[in-house]
DNA sequence: GCATGTGATTTAACGGCGTTAAGCTGGTGG
DNA sequence: CCACCAGCTTAACGCCGTTAAATCACATGC
């Protein structure tokens, strides 16, 4: 009998539509909005089911932050087939921007949510599922390790952590400045992927030899 | 009798003292941590009295941002006498980072909080309790427009906004991954008030004329 | 000087949350 | 055929923000 083989592929079904919904709920209403009791009756279920299959919320989130993860790794690898290290730091750089604004709240629960993407990773501090090539931070840090090894920044510049710092940040403060502030209209916002490029320019321009 | 005056002053007095302890309590566990049962129990009151003094847990919050606003418009007005503006744009980034790093839980609500801000402002989206000259992004948008104005900015850096979006979005972005990933293993951070005196030198050079 | 009333505060309660415990039920393995 | 157990349900707990009703203190009007 293979029926012991199709109870679990059944399992591992119900348990990615309840990934499915909870995706579903956490992208259109937040993740704090969202409830255990609204996940459950997106699949007719009722709440206390979900427990069979998951822990309690924060594990469906962090399963669902870890795909996501996975997703940026795989875009990044593929943004990182440039050969110049210093076009491939900007190439990155606006990959991640439009990432952001493609999927506003993956991009909250990935770089928004204190201890969302921590819990991913292993008490030594690398990656658990993740290897090198598709950690999205790697493949910035090796990029500007190589712009900085190639002599292409002049002084001040030669740390790639600090140059990896100073590039994220810089993304990151466009991206979540814009998803915080997007609908206040104090400010007279300019097209978020102009104004990256603008200023990736102006970064590598000002740190270049 | 001044009895009426009497009793206005001391139930401004307990309004204040339940935003001392909210505040204290927002600072010390965060905002959605706090419950209006501990700031009540912190001024040995029980939870309903709060809502004689307070519409609602939003409300509070709400007050104590809009002072914080208020002091980070003072620290703005401060550090924005230096007459060469683009000096001023550097001094500005570097407050605002250390107002960030000094004030964390301040910060979070001020900029990481979507909608905590915006309630301060009236429709008309100006500012409502705050004159322009207090108005910290104001203030940060006049500088730039100052530098724009003498020809500091070379092609594609002539719009005051774009360039003021670019200049907070990096310290900003510096700032909010610091507070998100300070605990994180996996990077290896370096001192952030140089990492934003890098990052500031890096945009205004690669901007200037 | 005593009733009146009003504001501040309390206790009790509501509905909703995440989560746990206990009961039901139908297919599987012996 | 029966005993079991996975997968679900209903019921319930303790917490949350918030509201309603009762209590209490005290200044005011007669």
């Amino acid at each position: 009998m293979g029926s012991k083989e199709r109870r679990d592929r059944e399992r591992e079904d119900t348990r990615g539509r309840i990934l499915d919904a909870a995706r579903t709920l956490f992208v259109e209403l937040g993740v704090e909005a969202t409830t255990m009791r609204a996940i459950a009756d997106r699949l007719e279920y009722t709440a206390p089911a979900i427990y069979h299959h998951f822990a309690d919320k924060e594990s469906l989130l962090r399963e669902l932050v870890t795909q996501d993860v996975g997703a940026l790794g795989l875009l990044f690898q593929r943004l990182g087939e440039v050969a110049d290290p210093v076009e491939r730091m900007v190439r990155l750089g606006m990959g991640y921007v439009r990432f952001g604004l493609e999927h506003p709240q993956h991009y909250r629960l990935l770089f928004m949510t204190p201890g969302a993407k921590k819990e991913i990773r292993g008490e030594n501090g690398c990656a658990v599922e993740e290897n090198p090539e598709s950690d999205a931070y790697a493949i910035l840090h090796t990029a500007i390790t190589e712009a900085v090894r190639a002599g292409r920044f002049r002084e001040g510049y030669g740390d790639p952590d600090r140059v990896s710092q100073i590039c994220w940040a810089a993304v990151h403060g466009l991206v979540s400045l814009h998803m915080v502030f997007a609908e206040d209209s104090w400010i007279e916002w300019r097209d978020v992927e102009t104004t990256a490029q603008r200023m990736l320019d102006a970064l590598v321009a000002g740190m270049e030899a």
